[in-house]
DNA sequence: TATGAATGAGGCTTCATTCAT
DNA sequence: AATGAATGAAGCCTCATTCAT
């Protein structure tokens, strides 16, 4: 009777779930990313997260404590995860100018791309960054968010190609601000104003024009 | 059925504003507004808005039927406001170049100015959207708001001035993604790259940067 | 349909309970002041006092906020019924000696016939008084309640019946102490010692020991 | 099977008491009495003693079945260190008087020094002593509470020194109750009435009342 | 003997909403 | 037009306890 049973073990052998604290905790993680990106902190319920999860309620209080808890640890991995892409992009080999229409096309294409991450930084906004604010990991991994571009700016600058005033924060705002705001507030602006920016021709259109109003705000001889 | 009674008359000179459907509407509005804005919808409170209110919650319901009707017209008064003050804007005047700096620097400044706008705006678009969906209002309203930029984009183009391919829907992208990110983002920017661009002296200089980037995204020849 | 049915008129009409806010609060006290004193504080069930009460549970939250509070309230009921009773007592006609043991003999009497009292005061020092701590009202009317033993033996004392060194604090303690034990650890004490001192011949015993005890630790000069 | 193995001795030697289970068993009671001291059956956590212990929850379990068996063992271990510390009272040789007031102290003393004996009793009848009635262990150990009072009064009796009426069970109840109530309910008492008893020059004048009051209801011939 | 991981049941509390006047 | 009282449904969280090793 204390034996478990045969079936138990198969299933653990198979799933690798139970008593891998590391892999319950990220599928809970995973599945919470996506229900408060959906509905926000307090829209998010907590039953529905567990009910999406390979485990219960219980284990969500368990490794998380509570439900800001969740949010919290959900919003770090979506940041830990987004400068992780970043890292991969190896864009010191390139001249100044290529290197930065590379950084813009892909912050673009990686907001795109995750709206989920998109829409939990709007949601944290709401909440007046209250929560990033109390984690120190998000912050240090952000400060180096702007590294590779200061590199690119330094460089274009040395090489006369960059404006002297280009400041790689503002720069990066702007990059930041067109990108973002393309995902954020797709929903209300295609209501508004129509799909046409919303389909791919869209898209690639201010996509284009994206890159071009960066490049022609930091060049030294703007692009007719 | 509609004329008050003598007798509630004479409340309403005592009171200001009791029996006074609008009044009591447009207060619960704007304390509504500011609740939601803070809060989201599924934060806000009914409660919280009732207590802020000069009348009671049962009025909320007389008046909205339920939470969601309250916000839909929080959200549709807000937009109504922001068209009114677009409206006052008057441009035809100058030429296109001016004209264009002049559009910018206002929507800049008015999302500046007006945080819980961009913030309901935010939350419709955590909601993707939903509430401004059901509201032909406010899709009518803002259909007009492209209306002054595609007459300048018209006018400069037709001068020469701007280029052939400046299209008024990508540029009015352009410039609502720099004045509402600029909002929108505030708490986790300045978290994680600090207070720089927040300070009156940094908004000072993206404002200016925006208009640059716009105009130089827009310009046939644009400037070095 | 929105005319209430004859039904529910009647009932209101018969019980008084419904928009009867202050029968609605003293009905819920008088349940939890039984629960509490049943189970402790932490023992309690708010199902179970809420399904004891002629209303809903929502109510105890409604008008207590929550079950700390409902338990603090329902203290201060109990304390505030325990003093309006020893208001009654008029024992200033009696001389001293009579009217002390009159006093104790109410004290004995009381605690004894108010056990639910008792179990929430000895709850409350599980808790070490921090509901009482916390209630100025339950301070107020309890610092009343040594007045009378006060001017008792302050007459006692002027007409050299009582000993010098009586001090009503310490008399009031050996009064409270002898009455409240003996209903407190009722349980115990006849569990180990038998049943004897809980028969209605044993209290006799007891009140009558007490009389003497307290009298005899009083008086100038004691009786053999 | 009770012999440890070698490497288990090895650890022993180490740790100090692991793999000695009395040691554990000791330690897990020890935790356990101040924490249902200090809040109570209901009130105390299983996870507050565990975290308190040198080991784990898992053990309280494996060696206490629940946690009213632990609350039931830990009431036991205290009710048998207190009667450990009665036998070593030796008032035999003393005469009936000295004997008396020797053992009234010795109880005041013994509970004022003990405030976690008294609050596990303030609990266990909170619970109607629903597990000491389970104990018979408890109760046998208190059975002989009572003899060393009962043959002081009979020697203090046949000397002509006591009241014919005086009842060893009576005396007891008496002596238990001022001493108990001391420090039973000093948090209300207090908080109501100062701590002008609580400070250690109060306690000496209710002891030395305590001792008089107990001795003028004893004696055939009371002291003025 | 020992333990970290896991959990079902049930507890407290909140919320938008409606009732009765 | 207005309101204080009332509420069902559902939310978050805790607790003693067991599992699997």
């Amino acid at each position: 009777m204390t034996k478990p049973s045969a079936g138990a073990q198969e299933r653990d052998r198979r799933t690798g779930w139970k008593q891998n604290p590391e892999a319950v905790q990220a599928n809970i993680l995973r599945v919470a990313r996506k229900v408060f990106a959906k509905n926000g902190l307090s829209g998010a319920r907590v039953d529905e997260i567990a009910s999406l999860t390979a485990t219960s309620k219980r284990m969500i209080y368990y490794y998380f404590g509570d439900k800001e808890g969740l949010y919290r640890k959900a919003l770090e991995e979506a940041y830990r995860e987004v400068r992780r892409k970043e890292e991969q992009l190896n864009l010191e080999g390139l001249d100044p100018k290529e290197a930065l229409e590379r950084l813009v096309e892909f912050t673009f294409d990686h907001h795109h791309a995750n709206p989920d991450f998109i829409r939990l930084v709007m949601i944290e906004n709401i909440h007046h960054g209250k929560y990033l604010a109390a984690s120190d990991l998000i912050r240090d991994l952000n400060r180096g968010a702007i590294t590779q571009l200061d590199q690119i700016i330094r460089r274009g600058r040395a090489q006369g190609l960059f404006r002297d005033d280009a400041d790689p924060l503002v720069v990066h705002w702007q990059i930041s601000a067109l990108s973002f705001f393309n995902v954020s507030n797709e929903a209300t602006f295609s209501l508004i104003f129509g799909e046409k920016l919303s389909t791919a021709a869209g898209q690639k259109r201010v996509r284009q024009w994206a890159v071009t109003a960066v490049m022609n705000a930091v060049l030294a001889e703007p692009i007719a």
